[in-house]
DNA sequence: ATATTCAAGTTTGTAGTCAAATTTGAACCC
DNA sequence: GGGTTCAAATTTGACTACAAACTTGAATAT
């Protein structure tokens, strides 16, 4: 399973051990569906796999049916491997908008302005509910890193937008395509 | 597969019929490794289920084993309402970096200084690395809008060092984790 | 002529993703 | 106390991604 996947899932069981639909629920509490692509399934099959690996072991299994996963020394050390690694690269990220771009000479001066206008109001929709969220969790209790990750979401919408607004003048100008 | 493969095996497609290692040679041309993830196989795969489904046609198949594609008109129009929708819509991005960030409290504080040093270090070489480029296609005949992929890349890039240079002050002060 | 090499082109197998379907168990109602 | 319902928990299987392995053909060397 993807790298990520594997950081997740060890890293929620960090503190304590944990049954495949903890292990899911931690992760919707973090938020991570925001920021991830971790599916039901791949929770499972990730802790079969690291089980298997040693990453992990089974504690109080069987009875209802319920596995419960434990992490091994092996696996904080892989944890911790992972994690720095995550840190310090720094991989191109993928945005299927990219895709659509190469091919703009495809579409007419008015779909690509129309296209554009409901691109900037989406994300200027995104960075006000993600800004409003700031500090929020907090409250709660949560750590103050927390909203770093928001802060950096924000950050690239926000480049997006600059991006988005540019491009629209060069467009009316027939500057573009 | 996924949309942007479609869109991408599809592009390739609209002016002339190609055989799958020629689609793979003109998404090369095209830069794609840079800001897709679009491997040998799913390219294949792509052809045949796409012709399956009545938006590609064989033509010249057999002979040296090579098949030759083309296009239909329900292809293109595949093709059009897909850009269209890409255009559109703003996909969460999902970056690993941000699953790392999650859990910046497992890092000592040195482990974190000397990670982000490493990441700016990288975010300032791909930022010169790909400004260098700019207006560099246009002289081999391109047209315009290829650069608008590399002004977008590099604003993504940027916020992201922009973040990482304040995260750095704000770990030194002990603002952070 | 035959061997060698290398790019062109495709197939195949493994591993992974994902959401729908299924099973389990406990709380609640009358 | 039997039935109902709902959240908890997992399984399943269809679909995808990927890269390694394979085939083919043509050019070059011997």
């Amino acid at each position: 399973m993807s790298s990520s996947t594997r950081v997740l899932v060890l890293g929620c069981l960090l503190d304590k051990p944990l049954n495949g639909y903890q292990v899911r629920r931690q992760l919707d509490v973090m938020g991570a569906e925001h920021w991830a692509n971790v599916a039901f399934g791949s929770i499972y099959h990730g802790l079969g796999k690291m089980a298997e690996e040693g990453l992990l072991e089974v504690v109080e299994s069987g009875k209802g049916g319920k596995t419960v996963y434990q992490i091994t020394e092996a696996g904080r050390m892989e944890f911790h491997r992972l994690l720095l690694q995550n840190w310090y690269e720094v991989k191109p990220i993928i945005d299927p908008f990219q895709v659509a771009l190469t091919f703009m000479d495809r579409l007419t001066k008015q779909e690509i302005l129309d296209s554009l206008d409901g691109r900037i109001r989406q994300l200027r929709m995104s960075i006000d509910a993600i800004s409003g969220a700031y500090g929020v969790k907090q409250r709660y209790g949560a750590p103050k890193h927390i909203d770093e990750n928001l802060h950096l979401t924000v950050a690239m919408l926000t480049a997006q937008l600059d991006w988005a607004e540019k491009a629209v003048i060069r467009v009316e100008n027939d500057e573009l395509p």
